[in-house]
DNA sequence: GGCATATATAGAGACTTGTCAATATCGATT
DNA sequence: AATCGATATTGACAAGTCTCTATATATGCC
């Protein structure tokens, strides 16, 4: 898959994996989740669920703190509000009826 | 990147390509669209734009309806909702501020 | 500094995906 | 049936992605 610019398909493109969307979820439930706890997603190496926060870190979904060797993640307000707007948008203009094809 | 069975995740992974949202922008806002006016995607070649559509197709985002030679396609608005709802879910429960780490 | 725990990075392998040229299929017209 | 235009499919290729083992890095404690 072709790496994106813009900025609404790089944050589809770091959701649309099962493991990470899954992370998102968590994070969403549960607010700031350290990375040791991530475990609806388990079943993973500890390194792949090292690169699957990184591929979200750089996505701009979340943000990080480090409390000594912890290190906790949440999901970054601007990204959600980002992905909600393009949710909007598609449905938004989409209103019309496929029945409109009748007056082509 | 692995194949989803998620249906979420699969309306994700069809919607993450530039090319694929492009499309997406433009049937949410002319409603039905003829393959052959597929604009805003355009610079790339036919067989592309149709492994595209057959990939939105496949992940349950478009209708088609043949008309002789051409071919409308149509946001289905049962995964416009299902991509508004899957953003809504993830904004609402992520509601809670990052400070909510410091009782932790 | 040595040691332990948490987590990121490097490298390799298997698999997937976007792209295009060539070709097949579909529907309409003659 | 032959021909044409629209569009899907096939096959090959290059690039990207997920996964894991091994290792590096960061932090804290003694």
């Amino acid at each position: 898959m072709k790496r994106a610019t813009d900025p609404d398909v790089q944050l589809l493109q770091a959701a649309a994996d099962p493991t990470r969307l899954s992370i998102l979820r968590q994070l969403s439930a549960e607010g700031a989740v350290c990375a040791c706890n991530f475990t609806d997603c388990c079943g993973i190496a500890q390194p792949t669920l090292s690169h699957h926060l990184r591929v979200l870190r750089t996505a701009g979904w979340v943000a990080t703190e480090r409390h000594g060797t912890w290190i906790y993640y949440s999901l970054r307000p601007e990204a959600v509000a980002r992905f909600r707007a393009l949710a909007g948008e598609v449905e938004a203009r989409s209103a019309r009826p496929a029945s409109a094809l009748a007056s082509s």
